[in-house]
DNA sequence: AGATTATTTATTGTCGACAATATAGCTCAT
DNA sequence: ATGAGCTATATTGTCGACAATAAATAATCT
């Protein structure tokens, strides 16, 4: 049985996926009229989309004023690396430890099936390839409240972050070699290691980021 | 001028505390037209409160379903202690660097009063003494990601593991000599060390939590 | 009888209207 | 002019009714 999907559902990715690609400005105003209007939906499907926006920390509300699209700024973006790097180094800590095996290897076989392009031109990062790595570790922790929290309260901002200040930078090879130390820390079951390795990686991203908008 | 309180966010608190205390059983079914008249608002309002719920993990909601208080279970609560860990730790070190002089002397203060209490009878961890500390450090961290996250995502669920699994322990005067350790890192700008410290101080929470469920 | 399919009932999802509140614009006194 | 207070307008908060869906029950078939 599939899961149902109500009204509310889609339009609540419809907004979210407007305002991280900027479509609905940093910044501007939620009126709810006008988006029931745009949307083909009642007000109150909207309120709701509306209220699991701010769940994601993509708007925020006040009473009796209404809801606006959070603003982007280096700060936020430093803190927000902050939260993905003590969530993110603690899920590769539970994941050393929770990670079956056969997870684990398939994990491996998708960074060599990236080696040739790594090697070749500079794609890998980009896209995908990180975006997989990562939501894997993530799952792996088994931890349900870091999953949620990480990929439906900061992977949207974060990527907010890198389509509005066109962050796809190179850091290419490097971060490959990363993930691939990070996997071998979690393969030997040693989640001290892990999760040092994955703030690390986190760090040096952040880095990276700060010096692209110097 | 006081932020205005709409009826959702009354009936939100009250509900937050009624599901906290266990006046609504855990795992029991949230019926919205049986809240609605208790608590004597529309349905809308009721529904408002229960998006809000599952901000905070407290429910879980299933399209067409309805929503179901969460379940507690030993599991459940080795993985909020991590992830309690994590941003607690993040908040602390950060605290290290954002904190102003007088509010670490605040904290100082606040922590020299309980002094005595602490010496003579047990009286110091239970409640509010431990929470205002926490409190105040995340507060220290200036993010307010953290800070809702913990605050509103993460304490009121560990309040609940405390009410209903009856753990108010003793672990009092260690406690308090951890709180002073931590300040004092925060105090020295030492973020590395204030981390660690949290953390170890968590840690030891939680392995004293085991200890009680055995 | 047991399982399977209708049918009924209970509950959630959605809607449009109205009430309460905040914002913008106007009036007027200084 | 400028600011204070008032009025008008726009927007959010709340409500009750109806639609759509899932759970519970009854009816049917093998």
């Amino acid at each position: 049985m599939a899961i149902p999907i109500t009204h509310a559902d889609r339009t609540f990715v419809a907004l979210r996926n407007a305002i991280v690609e900027g479509e609905i400005l940093a910044g501007s105003k939620l009126n709810e009229a006008e988006l029931a209007h745009r949307y083909e939906v009642s007000r109150a499907v909207i309120r709701e989309a509306i209220n699991r926006l701010s769940t994601c920390n993509l708007i925020e509300r006040r009473p009796n004023v209404g809801a606006r699209v959070v603003t982007l700024s280096y700060d936020g973006l430093i803190h927000l690396y902050a939260v993905r790097e003590a969530l993110e180094g603690m899920a590769a800590r539970l994941a050393a430890k929770h990670m079956p095996e056969t997870d684990i290897d398939e994990v491996y076989a998708l960074l060599a099936s990236h080696a040739a392009e790594v090697k070749g031109e500079q794609t890998y990062y980009q896209e995908a390839g990180d975006v997989d790595f990562h939501y894997r570790i993530i799952k792996g922790s088994h931890s349900p409240q870091l999953t949620t929290m990480l990929l439906e309260g900061i992977y949207h901002l974060v990527r907010m972050y890198r389509v509005q200040l066109g962050m796809a930078g190179p850091r290419v090879s490097n971060a490959w070699d990363e993930h691939k130390h990070i996997i071998m820390a979690i393969k030997n079951r040693d989640g001290e290691l892990a999760e040092m390795l994955m703030r690390r990686h986190i760090q040096y991203s952040r880095l990276h980021i700060e010096e692209l908008l110097h």
